[in-house]
RNA sequence: GCUGCUGUAGCUCAGUGGUAGAGCACUUCCUUGGUAAGGAAGAGGUCAUGGGUUCAAGUCCCAUCAGCAGCUCCA
């Protein structure tokens, strides 16, 4: 006999063939009906599972899963990621399968397959699964040993999954598989008892992926899909894919007029329009006032800088792939470039293409002399190397870090001057990927809230605190108060790190002090550091769930060595000090695009472009509307006068959908009691108060600023009733 | 960069080889009103670009560019 713990505590007895779904049995049809998967400790089994395996010695802890369970959900995906596969394989030949896991709302299968799919295809792989499903028949495992899997495998010509067996799962004596009907793949399971189970379902979209995730490796495609336990369930998803596409911040950015890509001016980069650029400016200039308070000091770089100074800094040719290619001041400079750059190649450089770069050279009038076809490859180089010191090469700026670093250097530092912060909205420029460009969020030209602080080593805690600190302000004060950090640290197995043994050990001994004592939730991650120094990412959820990774604080030893940055300590020796980078933002077009999707286009009344519109009833009242909007002006207010001949409720409608935050409607009574009938975006009309009572009230929300959400979250969760959070900031 | 999809008016989109369409926005006129759309008229197009097939191409084919989803990448 079985001793079985069920959640409630209480123990029942089975005989030694038990299943989670006898044990169901024994308490009730229809919960054996209803069973899905049941979990024993941590761990979800088929329903099917005989429990003896699970004894030893003390009662086994059993829970039945059922629909209600979120666990369950994931049973059924992966069991109709089987039934998706088993589709496809009936309807095309020659299907090999990869992997085929679950996640977030649905799952996918990963297939190499000759015929390529598209959306078309959709309908008759859902009529398949259909059938498949009408059938309901069992899943069923089964277990191999290594040769007889491969055998299996090698079979049913599965060539990946004899692959996956040979490498990434060597080290397992036995392979567990799945049956459903003709159907037999590799899998560690769990499934539901039978493919009856899948009350709704859908192939969502089709995507390549990459055996493996290598990009060099083969290319596969992916088919993603979606499933629940009832139609009421995925209608209900649908319904939010849609409102969260809403809630795109490109969508939003083009009715709202925030921002353009314009394709004539370049893919990635950003054009900030007009009410866009005044969200920019409020958050520039907030957090320039918070950094000024707090010991920093503005500095500005221009946008290029000598490749030399990216060779020093060794960002080039490094990161060359994610820059954009160098300027070269000489004709001959991007030759010279390409000469070299075949030189130095694997497959080296063919005699005839040398002479025709020599040829070359001489016609754009920049012929070396000094090389010789008869020198060594490293001679040959050298002499093309000498020549481009000589002449002038550019790269627009990649980072800040290497100018800031020679804005310390321009003059003898004493460590009475530190810390040194370094701050300055700079513009730097990548490469990116043109499938990686997405909106403002991945751009090829973006603003960071950068700064470097020169300190020494023992300052490094109270700069990181201090830098903790700001980038927390900084989050609250736009709403975001679920955030965590992670603490990257290095692999103590690898050498791969610059910097001093005894540093590293102190910095990394000081961010986690810091961390611990200031209460946020962090992890560290050990492997995670970069090689010049540990880092600290915030990473932030957003009002719909959304994680993203904004702020970023590092400690770098690579550049101070690297720029031989030196201060003279009070020994009077020379100390290399330790460099900081720190962005609490990220990037402008990040952040505002991230706080975009975060408000839902209705940013707070301290960053909204437009703050309120007056909205005269009619044109006879437009006068005192135009006096009005003096004086909100004169207040620091931005606000608007809708003088178009147009009935106010209209002129209302269309201000509740720009998101304005206030409207203010006047007509001839607010003229004659000198007064405004204030509505807003969210609650509705207020009433009609004295102008100075609305300036003050508004002027209020501005400087605390308080955040109310205009547009609700979306939850999972329907039945919930709305809730308007509210949170303010203080000085 | 890779795979798939898309590109028609400022925006959202119809348009199945035979004369280029709708709604919203815009302009003008009428309307002068009390908290989410008053009415009428008008203007607006090299159908992404280049090539091809055809008597005829927005529509079919090829290439390029751009966008979207996913993959790979992000100092």
């Amino acid at each position: 006999m079985l001793e079985i713990q069920l959640p409630d505590g209480t123990i029942v007895s089975h005989p030694d063939d038990a299943t989670p779904l006898s044990v169901a049995e024994k308490i009730g049809s229809r919960l054996a009906k209803a069973v899905i998967a049941a979990k024993i400790g941590d761990l979800i089994v088929d329903a099917t599972r005989p429990l003896k395996s699970f004894a030893n010695g003390t009662p086994i802890p059993l829970r039945l899963l059922t629909e209600k369970d979120p666990e369950a959900l994931d049973v059924l995906r992966h069991s109709s990621a089987h039934v998706m596969a088993r589709a496809i394989m009936r309807l095309y030949p020659n299907v090999s399968l990869a992997f085929g896991p679950t996640i977030t709302n649905g799952f996918y299968y990963d297939f190499d397959l000759p015929q390529k799919l598209n959306e078309d295809d959709f309908a008759k792989i859902e009529a398949e699964m259909a059938k498949i499903i009408e059938l309901a028949e069992p899943f069923e495992q089964f277990s191999l040993d290594r040769t007889q899997s491969v055998e299996l495998c090698r079979d049913m010509k599965q060539t990946l999954k004899v692959e996956h067996i040979e490498t990434g799962l060597a080290s397992h004596e036995s392979l567990g598989f799945y049956r459903q009907g003709e159907f037999v793949d590799l899998c560690r399971g769990p499934h539901i008892p039978d493919a009856g189970r899948i009350k709704a379902f859908k192939v969502m979209s089709i995507a390549g992926a990459y055996w493996k995730g290598d990009a060099d490796g083969l290319q596969l495609q992916r088919v993603y899909g979606t499933a629940w336990f009832s139609p009421k369930d995925m209608q209900a998803h649908l319904e939010q894919v849609e409102e969260a596409k809403k809630r795109d911040h490109r969508v939003i950015g083009k009715r709202l007029g925030l921002f353009q890509i314009s394709s004539e001016v370049g893919p990635g980069m950003c054009l900030w329009l007009p009410k866009g650029a005044r969200i920019r400016s409020l958050l520039e200039d907030f957090l320039r006032k918070e950094m000024l308070k707090r010991g920093y000091e503005p500095v500005y770089s221009p946008h290029l800088g000598r490749v030399e100074l990216y060779e020093t800094s060794g960002h080039f040719p490094y990161y060359r792939d994610s820059q954009f290619p160098p300027l070269f001041v000489n004709d001959g400079g991007a030759l010279v470039d390409g000469w070299i750059r075949r030189l130095e190649s694997k497959e080296g450089l063919p005699v005839a293409h040398e002479q025709a770069f020599m040829q070359a050279a001489e016609v754009l009038g920049c012929e070396i002399k000094e090389y010789k076809v008869e020198q060594s490859v490293a001679e040959r180089t050298a002499v093309l190397q000498t020549w481009q010191r000589l002449h002038e090469r550019y790269l627009v700026k990649p980072m800040n870090c290497p100018h800031h670093a020679q804005i310390f250097k321009a003059m003898p530092r004493s460590y009475k001057q530190l810390p040194l912060r370094l701050f300055e909205f700079g513009t730097v420029y990548r490469f990116e990927q043109t499938g990686e460009l997405n909106g403002m969020l991945r751009v090829r030209g973006l603003t960071q809230d950068d700064a470097h602080i020169f300190c020494t080593q023992d300052q490094v805690e109270q700069e990181f605190r201090n830098t903790i600190e700001l980038t927390r302000m900084v989050l609250e004060s736009v709403g975001l108060k679920d955030y965590r950090v992670q603490l990257s640290l290095r692999d103590p197995k690898s050498d791969k790190y610059v910097g001093s043994e005894e540093n590293w050990q102190k910095a990394e001994a000081a961010l986690r002090r810091v961390l611990e004592e200031s209460g946020l939730n962090f992890q560290a991650a050990e492997g995670e550091a970069a090689f010049y120094g540990p880092k600290a990412d915030f990473m932030v959820r957003d009002c719909i769930g959304r994680q993203w990774q904004l702020g970023t604080v590092q400690l770098d030893y690579n550049l101070p060595e690297r720029f031989q940055l030196e201060y003279i300590g009070s020994d009077n020796k020379t100390h290399r000090p330790v460099m900081i980078h720190r962005a609490p933002f990220g990037s402008m077009e990040r952040f505002v695009g991230m706080l975009t999707e975060h408000f839902a286009g209705a940013f707070p009344m301290w960053l909204a472009p437009e703050q309120v519109r007056i909205c005269p009833l009619s044109e006879k009242s437009n006068d005192y509307a135009l006096e009005l909007e003096k004086q909100f002006l004169d207040a620091g207010f931005r606000v608007t006068v809708d003088l178009r001949g147009a009935k106010v409720q209209a002129k209302i409608r269309d201000a509740q959908v720009e998101l304005i935050p206030y409207m203010a409607v006047v007509g001839p009574r607010e003229a004659e009691t000198r007064s405004i009938a204030l509505r807003d975006r969210i609650e509705g009309e207020l009433g009609t108060k004295p102008v100075a009572e609305v300036l003050s009230m508004l002027a209020e929300e501005v400087n605390q600023r308080r955040i109310r959400f205009a547009v609700q979250k979306e939850t999972n969760e329907p039945e919930q009733p709305k809730v308007t959070e509210t949170a303010s900031h203080e000085y």
